[in-house]
DNA sequence: TGTAATGATGACCTATCGGTCAAGAATTGA
DNA sequence: TCAATTCTTGACCGATAGGTCATCATTACA
């Protein structure tokens, strides 16, 4: 089946060790060198096997959203959006202070800023927060329209807030938060949430 | 009183172009030629007005903090807890999401991520995030003393939480996100603060 | 008017960036 | 055994990074 000389390293594992570079130093940060020093292969492997640095980087997205970042898809799937709101922070903690990973979140870290050659890189994760954000929006609609939310809440303001903190969490841990403080923080921005969906709205039993 | 030739430009000026040059693009992302071609003036110049490229970036981040960032020095001096919690949220949205300047904040996606050369640049960056934290978790203690947040409160992780959201709502500027929709996030933010300090007996975290 | 001092200029430096390529090595199918 | 095919290797590419320097221009002071 494999017709010429068989590939000496595990394309897989080598995403993987990609990964851990990205995560470590940001697109711009890691070089060509650093990557190829990590995964133990010469320029033209890497170049052979997946075309481009930045088509590495593809993969390396695809990976971490699928492993690292895969919380947030389960968040969505929980039964209230109380629920949801915890597993996403919960998640963002557990997954910006792994001691045997780099502290933060490479979809915050890559590329918030980076050279004109670059731009976009930095659109690209801009436009996966911006999508994980609208993800989080349509989910706290269905909770207003099943009434698991008040129906004076704002799903958009909700969103938004709940990826603020989320983001805020990949920046705290990059800047050497520990996980339990985070998870303390998280402990107060939760006990906030209990009832206040609607900003002004007088307090309004659900029915009668 | 000036010996030799005077210099052609206003060193003043210069930093706060270099600044407008630096927050677009970050410390790493803005080259020397950028800088240069935004000042107008040659390396030469540069180097003899300011030493460095670091060196510069020190004197932007003197500036961003006594005009940008000046926000949270006001902020901490306010007679409550919640006027300052309202004030570094607002202040944060205000200055993130400013049409005439960069989206975003300088200190926090100014070398959130950098290559192992500059890794220094970026620990300071991450220092001048942490001594904001304390400000603020020292101003909260305060509040406790004075009985202005209750006994039970948690100065650390009121002050964590406030930092987190603060930097959430850079990382939401700089992804495009408006200003009218982080106000209203704040809306939401600042309900949830109304009393909730203490926080009630936090729920399982999953792991760890 | 001459000299000391300072800034401006542009050529130049080394290192490294991402990326390419020709040649050799290892495999399969015929 | 011999093509055909695929991967590995190391030298190499132009561009650009941050930074330096000799030379010249412009000023104040003696």
């Amino acid at each position: 089946m494999a017709r010429g000389r068989p590939r000496e390293f595990d394309v897989d594992e080598a995403v993987d060790t990609a990964l851990a570079v990205f995560w470590d130093r940001g697109y711009e940060g890691a070089t060509l060198a650093d990557l190829t020093d990590a995964i133990g292969i010469r320029r033209g492997s890497l170049y052979a096997a997946f075309g481009s640095k930045e088509a590495l980087f593809d993969q390396v997205l695809l990976r971490y959203g699928e492993t690292i970042a895969r919380y947030i898809a389960r968040a969505v799937l929980l039964p209230t959006a109380h629920d949801v709101v915890a597993a996403v922070w919960r998640g963002a903690v557990e997954a910006t202070t792994d001691e045997n990973t780099p502290h933060g979140c490479l979809i915050v870290h890559g590329a918030l800023s980076c050279s004109a050659d670059n731009d976009a890189v930095r659109a690209r994760l801009a436009e996966i927060r911006r999508s994980d954000r609208q993800r989080l929006r349509e989910r706290f609609r269905r909770a207003v329209d099943s009434g698991d939310l008040s129906a004076g809440a704002d799903p958009e303001a909700l969103a938004t807030y709940v990826a603020t903190v989320q983001h805020g969490i990949a920046v705290q841990a990059r800047s050497g938060a520990s996980r339990s403080e985070l998870h303390s923080m998280v402990d107060l921005a939760l006990a906030g949430l209990r009832r206040p969906e609607q900003p002004e709205q007088p307090e309004q039993p659900e029915r009668s």
